[in-house]
DNA sequence: ATTGAAATATGTTCGTA
DNA sequence: TACGAACATATTTCAAT
């Protein structure tokens, strides 16, 4: 990842394409053309230059992890008892498929991280022996989502 | 939302049609059917059954918010005073477009909330103006997402 | 930056196996 | 389920403004 990121001015066409296709990516471009009054030929162009400025880094399908069985998300704070093996902690995290987000954090913890598993016991089990287990790991603090209210991303 | 979800059982050929489009929705199911060596009619009626099991809730566009300048990420842990008034503070909480997620959890907190913001001081001002205002918010704890390691979904 | 038109590629439906 | 063919749309490029 660059350490700088340039930022970018965008004009209120630009918006609505973007709102349109963060809604849904499968949207077609005519469509939208049609429903601003626009060619097809200037979104296409629109969304190159957007591509290019890096705004716009990828399309996705999202799924419903409930309907594979995946219930319980979980925020678990982790303590590392020394900062010197960091990074050696977070590679072995990202190697747990169930572990969606990692992040470095001021505060308590070294490390919070976002999962996402079957049941509480699926949870337990990553605990003790994935995390837990993982060499300067020295505590965890566990915060289940009894319900997620809100899933976003930043609005245009 | 449901309360129950029925859980389904997809095979391989879903499985790469989800990784697939997992990864980039705008992937042509043609080219995703010339890869798996089967017909496109097939994969587009593989989509619509996934599409009905409610296993593919959609698809996005995904925006790197830095280069609009949103280069804070941060988790904020909200005390409570009374749990009658959480569904109120939920709201607000929705209302306030730097909020992406929002969560109640087990442990110290009522409400863990995820937010994105240009730089700490635009942080400071959604803590004292937006959200230590809400009715009900006795006190917050703050995590600063000093680097994300990772962002993603769960693994097919 | 935007357009329309042409060429290419894809999405979608349907009858059949 | 899967296929292929037929039809409808969408994407992409390009010369012109």
């Amino acid at each position: 990842m660059k350490i700088t990121d340039k930022t970018v001015e965008i004009d209120g066409i630009d918006k609505e394409i973007l709102r349109s296709l963060m809604e849904d990516a499968r949207k077609p471009i005519l469509e939208i053309a049609r429903k601003l009054g626009i060619s097809g030929a200037a979104i296409h162009q629109r969304l190159r230059k957007l591509e290019a400025s890096g705004l716009i880094t990828g399309s996705k399908f999202i799924i419903n992890p409930r309907i594979l069985g995946y219930t319980t998300m979980a925020f678990i704070g982790i303590y590392l008892d020394k900062a010197m093996r960091n990074p050696e902690a977070v590679k072995q995290l990202k190697e747990i498929p169930e572990v969606l987000e990692c992040h470095y954090t001021t505060g308590n913890w070294s490390i919070l991280i976002k999962l996402l598993c079957r049941d509480n016991e699926h949870l337990m089990t990553l605990l003790n022996h994935k995390i837990q287990t993982i060499e300067g790991v020295s505590r965890t603090e566990t915060f289940i989502s009894l319900n997620q209210q809100l899933d976003r991303q930043i609005s245009i």
